[in-house]
DNA sequence: GCCAATTACTACACGGGTGTAGATTCGCAC
DNA sequence: GTGCGAATCTACACCCGTGTAGTAATTGGC
């Protein structure tokens, strides 16, 4: 052999501008990340998905911690408005029952249509380090904000119960069903749990 | 200075026979998750947390991950022994608002009163890997069957209920409080979450 | 076509956890 | 009290991810 070949150099990556950049390093993120947990979402696996080395991320965001706070900003901000769109807000009064079947629809089809937005925000992607559970709480504690705003605005004057509380099981169910959803679909279709979700709504006024 | 001491030996610590090491080391192990989650729950940080060296938990597990599943064993059994014993098994019968009452304030007693066994259980444990997720699944899945069998036994012959579904949001919304008791005791004590819970149930009766 | 700024790459040092081989000490049995 | 086996410790090599300084290629503007 003639040339000890000094090391082949890496074909250089297509050059981007440092905004599209980011965006492309946040996709990749999420795919490592949906795929393989954030035990292993590192900047090493990020620029191996984006097909870029390690400088190129560092460049872009400085560590992983800023990656992910700006991944977790995009995603949060996907989920609420999907959510936010579901609730009423300014006190406009609406059917109880109706409306919680209705968002609950809609929660699951969102869900259902994204699911690479979904998981992450349900909690089904392993190894979420505190910082994740923190910001997810927030952005819970908001919606549950809403929710019970509904409820004091339309439930029946007479009843007495604990709105945070109610909220709180709500939203917590809902979740729950969308979890079921996304991670055994063959099982728990929507329709089924749309069904189960009417009846146990249902009982409150069959007695 | 006569002598530079070479490296100052360090004590040896309190020798035991295997079994005994085995069950403290899994209490270190155990302090170590909880205060600092998954991510930190390392062959050296259980060793220092023990007062031990590395070769010592290598000794006696050979490994994280045989370590961590004996963890999740023991939490395991302890979580699920407290549980079963708020089931009655063998279709006996028995009054349902009144039983699901007693099993919160039962289960969420026992969260109280062994928060170090619950918090992993709960899933209120950062980082954890999909092992965890997949050993707390099959555990709850369990649950879920023997409440879906009380349920079965249980509900008035007319009433048309998604028995599965409905076992799974009960177990997810006690599971909830019990979350709620343990991150937030002061704003959700226990007899706030079982009044709520009492209130959530009585709408079936009161239409 | 060429140049310069921008973007990407190579190469290095570092830190922390893993796993193991071999030396050392403890403490029970006799 | 003294062995001797069991239990513990020391010391090493290794891997993988991090972070950065310096080098090289691309590409848009002239």
């Amino acid at each position: 052999m003639p040339s000890d070949r000094p090391a082949a150099r890496r074909p250089y990556a297509a050059r981007m501008p440092l905004e599209e950049r980011r965006e492309e390093l946040l996709d990749a993120a999420l795919r490592v990340l949906v795929r393989d947990g954030y035990g292993r979402l590192t900047i090493s696996a990020i620029a191996a998905e984006a097909g870029v080395t390690r400088p190129v991320v560092y460049d872009a965001y400085g560590g992983i911690d800023p990656l992910l706070h700006a991944l977790l900003d995009r995603t949060r901000q996907r989920a609420l408005d999907a959510t936010l769109a579901l609730i009423p807000t300014g006190g406009v009064r609406i059917e109880l029952d109706r409306w919680m079947l209705e968002a609950a629809d809609g929660l699951l089809r969102a869900a259902q249509s994204d699911p690479e937005t979904w998981r992450p925000v349900l909690g089904l992607i392993d190894g979420a380090p505190p910082v994740v559970r923190e910001r997810t709480e927030g952005t819970l504690a908001l919606v549950r904000g809403f929710v019970a705003d509904v409820l004091r605005t339309n439930l029946d004057p007479g009843t007495e119960l604990d709105v945070e509380v109610v909220a709180h099981s709500l939203v917590a169910l809902v979740q729950e069903f969308a979890r079921l959803l996304l991670t055994r679909p063959d099982e728990y279709p929507k329709e089924r749990l749309l069904a189960a979700y009417a009846g146990i709504l249902a009982l409150r006024r069959r007695p």
